[in-house]
This record gives structure tokens, sequence and C-alpha cells, in this order.
DNA sequence: ATATATTTTTAGACATATCTAAATTTAAAT
DNA sequence: ATTTAAATTTAGATATGTCTAAAAATATAT
């Protein structure tokens, strides 16, 4: 159906996707998948001239919901696989990932959905990650309010709790936007005050502010 | 290691060496591949000079060791997986074939040796066909005399139990040969002679010669 | 033994996926 | 608003594996 290029391409743009929401550019896959620009350009334009992906030129990148449905379906099988591999051949769960990039590109709905079976439908691989069905569905990671979270957690601006203008217009003279990744740098005991790491800064966040946001994990 | 294409010619070739042990040629090649002479010929080309293959222009090819080794590897693992579809997975043994065109090029020695190990170590897969250990070494089709055959059966002559000269010399005036492929057309009650069928011809052979002959299973 | 047929190889083309280096577009900075 | 820098795309090259059509080698037949 897809080579596996295009299927690692797929699965690429669809993990930046959710790793944030900003618009996909060619050097962040380039980066992602290890390769150059310009092997990103070529492969892009065959992705849409397929319509798995919508791709303006220096403008960026996104899935189709076609695309999408390709890339869940690597995933599946990836997952399904690492599942398999750690529960029935006794792999140590951090030594699985190379074997299930190859094997996530086994052509079969019969042997994945057999798999899945024998496996007894696990709902998450041995990362944590969920495993979407055979529908395309993941049970998507769910958002956690700030103050829940932990120094080193990782996650993204997903949601808030307070949506009047007021706070939002405080974010955004804060310079914080939903799809933004945030890191917990420290937790201030004292006041419960959280300091944050953005992609262009730091700063500290007030556990009134903190209650008021939510971050969904990052894969 | 090797690519997915290299793999496969090696299998064919290694399946036809034990088919027959007429030298394998170019054309052979191709028509069990489903491809073109002159595809087949490039290939021989680059496998000769991985030294995986010994080949003559026009004189035809064999396996060097290394390629023998490289394609036990292959067959070894098709027929791991084919056990794993039909056993584990409740795949008919007719349906598996496919799947397991794509398994066999699965890279990786310790999945190979885990499945083997949570299947078992099974000795065949499950069409008969015997499965290599882990250093390659298959359990040879054991010969069998001829009287021992029924009609329908096919065999590969590989031995004799009467290895006068007299007795070859009758072979080679009758054109039979190590190697030739032969079916039993008809056993006659009455004397239990074997009427037989080789590539270029039939024959009758009696009870007394039959029981001097000694056939491989055909794969 | 020479003509004919078959097999095999070569030559040149194409598709996929990648790269380097140059050109172009967009973003940032003064 | 220009200049400078960064990101992106294009152009041209390479490697793999395949094909068609033509040339060369081998086998077959009279």
């Amino acid at each position: 159906m897809f080579t596996q290029a295009e299927e690692n391409y797929l699965k690429a743009i669809y993990a930046l996707e959710n790793e944030s929401s900003e618009s996909i550019s060619t050097n962040n896959i380039a980066l992602k998948m290890e390769t150059k620009a310009s092997s990103v350009t070529d492969m892009l334009k065959k992705l849409a001239a397929k319509k798995l992906v919508e791709y303006k030129p220096y403008k960026g990148v996104h899935l189709t919901f076609e695309g999408e449905k390709v890339a869940l379906k690597v995933i599946r099988k990836h997952r399904l696989w690492e599942y398999f591999l750690v529960k029935k051949l006794k792999f140590s769960w951090d030594s699985v990932h190379e074997i299930a990039e190859q094997l996530e590109h086994i052509q079969s709905d019969d042997l994945v959905n057999s798999l899945d079976a024998f496996l007894g439908f696990p709902k998450k691989d041995p990362h944590g990650d969920p495993i979407p069905d055979k529908d395309g569905i993941v049970v998507s990671n769910t958002s956690i309010n700030m103050l829940g979270m932990k120094v080193g957690d990782v996650g993204v601006l997903n949601g808030v709790k307070d949506s009047t203008d007021a706070f939002l217009r405080y974010l955004d003279k804060k310079n914080l936007a939903l799809g933004d990744r945030i890191k917990i740098i420290d937790i201030e005991p004292y006041d419960n005050s959280v300091y944050i790491e953005t992609k262009t800064h730091h700063m500290s966040i007030s556990k009134h502010v903190a209650k008021n946001l939510y971050l969904k994990n990052k894969k």
C-alpha cells in the first residue's frame, strides 16, 4: 500500500503534531528523521500528491484525515509488537524499539488483529503509550492539572480551567499559548509556585495560575 | 546486512539447488521469482561480488558456503514465523506464506532465537518442512528406499545401496543419475516392479533394482 | 556443419529514495 | 527598508532494483 519510507514520514509528522501544536516545518521533520531537509521536501511532495498531507511550500505541512489514519495504523502495529516482544518473548522494555521499527511495516490486517487478540487487546505498550484500536481510536492522554505535576515532568498546554478574557490576556502577556511544550523546572515549597521552561523562555507561575492550566503528557 | 531482494534471490537459488542437482540457470531463477532474466543477471553479478554465489556468465550459478548460510537463516525465520502464525495466532496452514515472506526479512538474531525458544524449538513448520537451527543445521529429509514409496510420491535420487560398477553402469544405460527427480507412476502388485517418470522419460524398475535406490523427499 | 532457435547478457531507461550544492524564499536585525 | 541570516526548495548526482529491446553466446536440428 505505502512504502516504508512513506510510512516513516507519516509517523514522524504525526508525532510532531502531537508534541506541539506549532505547524510542522521541513526542518522539524528532517531533525526527527535524521535526514536532510531536501529529502524531506521531496517526500512531502510525494505525500501531498497522494493526499496524505496538506503541504504548502515554505509554509509547513499537516496530516490529512487519510494520512493520520495511515500513521495510526503504523503506530498501532509498532506498539502491539513492542508489547509482544516484552510480554511474550521476554525482551526488556528498553530494547524493543529497533525491532518494532521493522515489524511495524509488515502489511497484513489479519496479522495485526490476530496479534491484538492473542495479546488480549492491550491498551498500552510497555512504555505506557496508548495502543490505537483497529479503527485508529487512541485513548488520548488525559490532561492533568499543572499542580499535580512533578519537577522534570513535561507536557503540552492543552486546556485552561479559567477561560475568562482576563486569564487568557494574562497568558498572552506571559507568552503562553495552547500547544506550548512546558517543562517543570522547580516547585517552590513555600508558596507552591511553579518555575517552568518553555521553548523560548523561563518563568514563574503562581499556584493560583497553575491550578487553571491543564497539560497533556508528551509522548 | 543484506537487502530483501538479495535475500529472496539466495532463498530461490537454495530452493532450486535442493529441488534438483542440475546446475542453476538464469532462467530457472527468473521463473521461480517471477521476474525477467535480465534482472536475474544483474543480481547474480551483485551477489557474486559479495561472494554469496559462484557465478560464471552463461554457465549458471551456485551458492557459496556464505550464501547458503544466509539462505538458511532466511528460511529458518520464514518457517519459525509460519509456525508462530499457525500455532499461536491460529492462522490456517495454507494462509501464512505471504505474511511469512515479509517477516522472514526482519533483522534481529535476538528476535529469531527468542521466538524459537517461545515456540519450544519446533523441528518442522506447519507444512512439514524442517526448520534450520540457529547454526543453520537442517535435519535433512532422510532418504527412503524406493520400495517404501507409494504411487504419486516424488523424490530425488540421492543414493544407492549397491555401488558396484555393474549396477552403476546399469543406471547409466537406463539414463538414471543421482539428482534426478523421479515420480512413482505405478507399482505392479504382481512382481513389485515400479513404473517411474523422470524429467525425460518413463521406465519400469524391477523390485531388485528398486531395493537398491534411495530417494530424498522433494520439498 | 551450418542454419535456427533458445538462453543469457548488455545497453539504456525508469522509479524510489537519498544526497550535495546552489538558488530562492522567508524571517530577523539594524 | 535594506541588509543579513536562516530555512526551504530546486537542480543535478548516486545507488538499488527493475524493465525492454538489442546483441552475443550456447544449444538444437536438419
